[in-house]
DNA sequence: TGTCTACTTCAAGCGCGCTTGAAGTTCGTC
DNA sequence: GACGAACTTCAAGCGCGCTTGAAGTAGACA
């Protein structure tokens, strides 16, 4: 071991973030992460990954695919905390991510909140049946991520 | 075409659901709706599938998986509306699911909140970053929506 | 020096929710 | 009766996010 601290091998890494070799492997793999080597050949990690690995775990919370996140990732430096000035635009971003979920998941609720005293589900009148929302909304990416439109919390729902 | 509105072909039940054909097959293997048979052996569907797929659409929006769908549809009748009596617990199941999906939305929003100003990220000290919180929750499955131990909305949060 | 664990690569596999394609059949209409 | 669109089954494939396994190598410690 001698960690050294800043020379994290996969293992520890692993430990430490809570996801197996084989995810920072294919981490890597992705871009998402980086790593030096050994003579030998052996990963060797910078604490800073470590960042990189709890945000990557928060975007997928917050429903962004690893690519997506990979694209929100290059926006922030990689070896060192991002200032408030590069981060603050993607946790907004994100912030505005998140309210539309709620949104959507308030919009929901409401509509069930209508079916469960009627056991309804009527073809013509229920709410869940005909759902002509904004569920859609979640198509095609994370564009908006870097920096392009940010997805309007729903208009109408 | 003669849809004699109770006997929809595959392409009809296709058009009206939004879903592909190939999807409802699909979803007639797993189980999720039925079908007649034609002499000729096309499938003819109830309209009555109309609802259980509107609720496999919500199940889905939920976060269920199509089997969880599954085990909940189950519960309910195959060729009519449920009754009030039938439909509550679930309803009620599934209100529960979503709060405690908006609840832990709320809580990331929150720590984001408290990252935008301090660009932080900090080992120490960000909330991102440690999070020993209820996340892990939506483990196992769907069994809660069965009528077993419906998950407590987000304990501390 | 040897041992043993942790590492390496590469290819394949998995679970989910479907889609695609090939080859053949049925249905409704003219 | 013939035509074309819509259907049938079956097998394979895909995209995502990994995991598993085989075969071999590096690194830490006694």
């Amino acid at each position: 071991m001698t960690p050294s601290a800043d020379r994290l091998t996969i293992g520890e890494l692993a430990a430490r973030s809570g996801l197996a070799s084989s995810a920072l492997r294919y981490y890597e793999e992705l871009g998402l992460i980086t790593s030096q080597r050994t003579a030998g050949g052996q990963r060797r990690y910078h604490r800073a990954m470590l960042r990189r690995l709890a945000f990557v775990r928060a975007a997928q919370r917050v429903g962004l695919s690893l690519d997506e996140a990979g694209q929100a990732l290059a926006r922030l430096p990689d070896d060192r905390a991002p200032t408030a000035a590069q981060w603050a635009p993607v946790a907004r971003a994100w912030q505005r991510r998140i309210d539309a979920q709620i949104a959507e998941l308030q919009l929901l609720r409401r509509k069930l909140g209508g079916c469960v005293g009627c056991g309804c589900l009527s073809l013509k009148t229920c709410a869940l049946y005909n759902p002509d929302d904004t569920a859609a909304a979640h198509g095609p990416g994370a564009r908006w991520l870097l920096g392009d439109t940010p997805p309007e919390p729903p208009a109408r729902a």
